[in-house]
DNA sequence: GAAGATTGACCCATCAATCTTA
DNA sequence: TAAGATTGATGGGTCAATCTTC
């Protein structure tokens, strides 16, 4: 019997990965790393933005009016609300973001894009698109990149 | 002229991404967000092993003699070099490796797996492989997966 | 001097507990 | 009591500087 595929000692009470599953979900983990860490390299070194604060500005810009609440923001970006708050607290600091009190419910606040962050997010923008296309989109054809925007559909929420 | 595909204020110096290339991308970063959330909180539930220890047991048991050098690890990895030394203090701290000097170079280190590391591994194994399964390669065919394969290898490394 | 690895200082994220307003 | 958000404690990671051995 071929055993070739798993590589997995007898006994072992699950069976390993084939080859064709091992290429699609390793490489798909370096591929993220890779493409991450340089996206966010590239933005801290030519405009002193993380990643995760560039995400933050898109998603604001984006938004009614400049401004989200911070669970909405927390949704946006993928981060948890603590998490949200810290990395507005820098942003204020930094002048690109400011808190407003939500007016019907106190309890509330809004984080609202600033002109510095405007201008901040319209001199970083060419990069980062820049970044991704040069080292993600293009590798694949417009084909390739219908097809993995289906796959992705598939994965559960 | 249509300009809704981009969205991108007039004299703005980049273009926005298609909504195609939006999808690939957004879609990809969420895949990955998602996936490796859940299999990290899954390990850590069931077999207090985080995802990147794991991961450094499977490389050393791969490796010959169950042991390899910190840049190596690093490398397999995808960490930096302080972040395995952090990493490597933490399971030699629960036992589930050690270190060992190199004797033909002095400077160098391996880390050994030691036999504590590999039953954890055993037992955590069928837990992780059933959450790449589930979550990951279940959404795919066999097709599907080989295509996925072929694209990452396209990436720069 | 350069390679292999570690350390110190710091950045960034999470969970659980907390505070405020509804 | 519950919802929205923040805070304290902690885990885990990076870079730059350092130590040891080649």
């Amino acid at each position: 019997v071929d055993k070739s595929i798993t590589a997995t000692a007898p006994g072992t009470p699950c069976a390993g990965l084939s080859p064709v599953e091992l290429d699609a979900w390793r490489g798909f983990l370096r591929a993220h790393a890779a493409v991450a860490r340089r996206l966010d390299a590239e933005l801290q070194e030519h405009h002193g933005l993380p990643l995760t604060s560039y995400d933050v500005l898109v998603n604001l810009e984006d938004a009614e009016g400049g401004r989200l609440r911070m669970y909405e923001l927390a949704g946006a970006v993928l981060l948890s609300l603590s998490g949200v708050t810290r990395l507005v607290d820098r942003l204020v600091a930094d002048g690109l973001v400011c808190r407003e009190r939500c007016a019907q419910d106190r309890r509330g606040a809004f984080c609202v894009l600033t002109d510095a962050g405007r201008a901040r997010l319209a001199k970083a923008r060419p990069t980062h698109l820049d970044g991704v296309r040069r080292l993600f989109l293009a590798a694949f054809s417009t084909e390739e990149l219908a097809g993995l925007g289906t796959l992705w559909r598939r994965l559960a929420p």
